[in-house]
RNA sequence: GCGUCCGUAGCUCAGUCAGGACAGAGCAGCGGCCUCCUAAGCCGCAGGUCGGAGGUUCAAAUCCUCCCGGACGCGCCA
């Protein structure tokens, strides 16, 4: 099936193709600014009006005539000053499409995906303390990309890549200990590089452990306990992974030499003051990187080349990993040394997500894994609920801060956006409980209301709408649609009583459109992974 | 200093990638609406030099240049 928005473009593509000299201009086809105008807008006349040396008005009217011998399902095509059409699809064809999408009760979204494997890496936050809110909204963002591309048929993996490497984890065992000591009764001074967060007292209570216990042992015990608690945090956020890849298992020393050998081989190394550099700043970066160190240990970076292209090695058609902003320097580094490696690396596709920054009435909280002075994701969870917590984290642009007060988002939790669109939806189905199978007439000829016409016209457009999304990879688009949509559908309500038994004709249609809606916010609320309640 | 991102209504933000018809929401404010499918709702009013200045264009919030303000990054940390 076609979306109304394709049906136009294709045509419109057409004309250009069969009727005029250009090639590689875009239809223009958009939504219009209201939609008393009509369903869809272009103005493309306006564009090629002047490489044609053309008059747009008259493009114009040349195409609103192919439009309409050409496109069954368009009802009228307007021209307006100074150069814009306006289309309006028949009633027939909406209630054509409507009935059809109702009996399969599917969106059917188009499977575009059917033949590529993607695997989508995200969260990765380091085992050495809780998640905060800022991790919860990467989180939420790369579950919600990797719900989207498989509804659109893509073999999707989602990976948690566990940085368990380096000399953090030592810095771990080490806080431990401390605190150990504290609780035998010592006094102890925390060195700045200690993660000083009160997680870490709960966890030196635990029997398992002592004080006489070696660093290496607490840091072990610690790195075990701390991941369970993030599992657990990610699976209350309704969030679970296919596979989770230890850095101490994929940056092993004999993969390590192997990537070495690899890069020596092509002449990309070289040693300066004990140290082993890759030459990154001839493949972009900024300047040449250490793999390994003077002292002989490898850093964060040749690890994460080893993880990388051991991605790369699975054969995935495309990888997405999705960062804190506070990593966007890093990006070129990796892709150079992917590059490096010998690896495509228009395979690998980074997003970053800007951080979270909390405040609590007002005032702003400082956020510390070391500090330890943060809000953690459960206890956010705890306070607002997964499904507000999911939908409020994508009500903004990955790329933008997001600034969270904590005690606006739990004491005004009626006015969360989430309920509307919920509460829409329980509207929705309150009406098909009522109406239960009274209304059995056939409404393949009826005209539609201006209301309900733009309803079902907005609700076709949906699956288009959904992959735009994907290739743009900005789900928080989708709670901006849904909040549309239930807008619209909140205003019908008020208005248009559905339930007539006077007239059982116009009730059946209206319920159709009923059925339409709910399917399309129940769809929409899924991939967000929020829930679509039938009573509130 | 260099780099990335952000700057749109009192507040939080869509819209910027693919330039188009009077710049849109939500919240907060003010005023209305429940004999009727859930008022967690609806309707109306008010609120804006789209950070600033130039430029390109028939047309700029959107593209280009410069400037101002903010966040983040620029380790042999991860």
């Amino acid at each position: 099936m076609k979306f109304p928005k394709k049906l136009c473009e294709d045509t419109v593509l057409e004309y250009i193709r069969t009727k005029t000299p250009l090639s590689g201009v875009p239809a223009g086809v958009e939504l219009p600014p209201n939609t008393d105008l009509g369903d869809l807008a272009i103005a493309l006349p306006l564009r090629i009006a002047k490489k044609l040396q053309k008059n747009p008005m008259e493009i114009a009217q040349d195409l609103a005539e192919y439009l309409l011998s050409n496109r069954p399902e368009l009802e009228a095509v307007e021209v307006a000053k100074p150069g814009f059409l306006n289309c309006r699809f028949s009633d027939r064809y909406l209630i054509k499409e409507m009935l059809r999408i109702v009996d399969a009760d599917s969106l059917e979204l188009p499977q575009i995906g059917q033949d590529s494997s993607i695997l989508i890496e995200f969260v990765s936050a380091n085992p050495t303390g809780p998640l905060h809110v800022g991790h919860g909204r990467g989180a939420i963002y790369g579950d919600v990309l990797a719900r989207l591309f498989q509804a659109f048929g893509y073999r999707v993996e989602k990976e948690y890549y566990v940085n368990d490497g380096g000399s953090q984890i030592e810095r771990l065992g080490r806080s431990l200990k401390l605190r150990l000591k504290e609780e035998a009764g010592a006094t102890v001074d925390f060195e700045s590089e200690l993660y000083k967060g009160k997680y870490l007292k709960k966890l030196a209570r635990r029997p398992e452990i002592d004080v006489s216990m070696s660093v290496e042992e607490l840091a072990k015990f610690s790195k075990k306990e701390i991941l369970s608690w993030i599992f657990d945090s990610l699976k209350k956020s309704r969030i679970e992974f296919d596979n989770t890849v230890f850095e101490s298992e994929v940056a092993s020393r004999s993969k390590i030499e192997r990537i070495i050998e690899k890069l020596a081989a092509v002449d990309l190394v070289y040693e300066k003051e004990e140290a082993l550099f890759l030459k990154t700043s001839s493949l972009g970066d900024d300047k040449d990187r250490v793999l390994i160190r003077g002292n002989g240990e490898p850093t964060y970076f040749i690890n994460d080349l080893a993880y990388h292209l051991n991605k790369f090695d699975r054969g995935y058609d495309r990888m997405i990993n999705v960062w804190g902003h506070d990593h966007h320097g890093y990006q070129q580094r990796l892709l150079s040394g992917m590059e490096a490696l010998g690896c495509e690396k228009s395979r690998l596709e980074i997003k970053l997500y800007q951080l979270v920054d909390l405040y609590r009435a007002g005032e702003p909280v400082k956020m510390s894994t070391r500090a330890g002075e943060f809000v953690t994701l459960d206890e956010l969870l705890e306070e607002v609920g997964a499904d507000a917590v999911r939908f409020n984290f994508l009500t903004k642009n990955h790329n933008s801060p997001l600034d969270f007060d904590i005690d606006v988002a739990t004491s005004r939790t009626e006015e969360n956006p989430v309920y509307y669109v919920q509460y829409a939806h329980t509207r929705l189905a309150s009406i098909l409980r009522k109406a239960g199978s009274d209304f059995e007439n056939s409404v393949v000829g009826s005209e539609l209301s201006k209301a309900s016409h733009d309803l079902v016209f907005k609700t076709l457009c949906f699956p288009g709408f959904l992959e735009d999304v994907l290739k743009g990879r900005e789900p928080h688009k989708i709670t901006f649609w849904l909040r549309e949509l239930a807008s619209k559908f909140h205003t019908f309500y008020v208005e248009h009583r559905v339930i007539n038994y006077e007239d059982e004709e116009l009730t059946t249609l209206r319920l159709k459109l009923v059925e339409l809606l709910k399917l399309t916010l129940k769809t929409g609320l899924n991939l967000l992974d929020v829930r679509a309640p039938d009573k509130m």
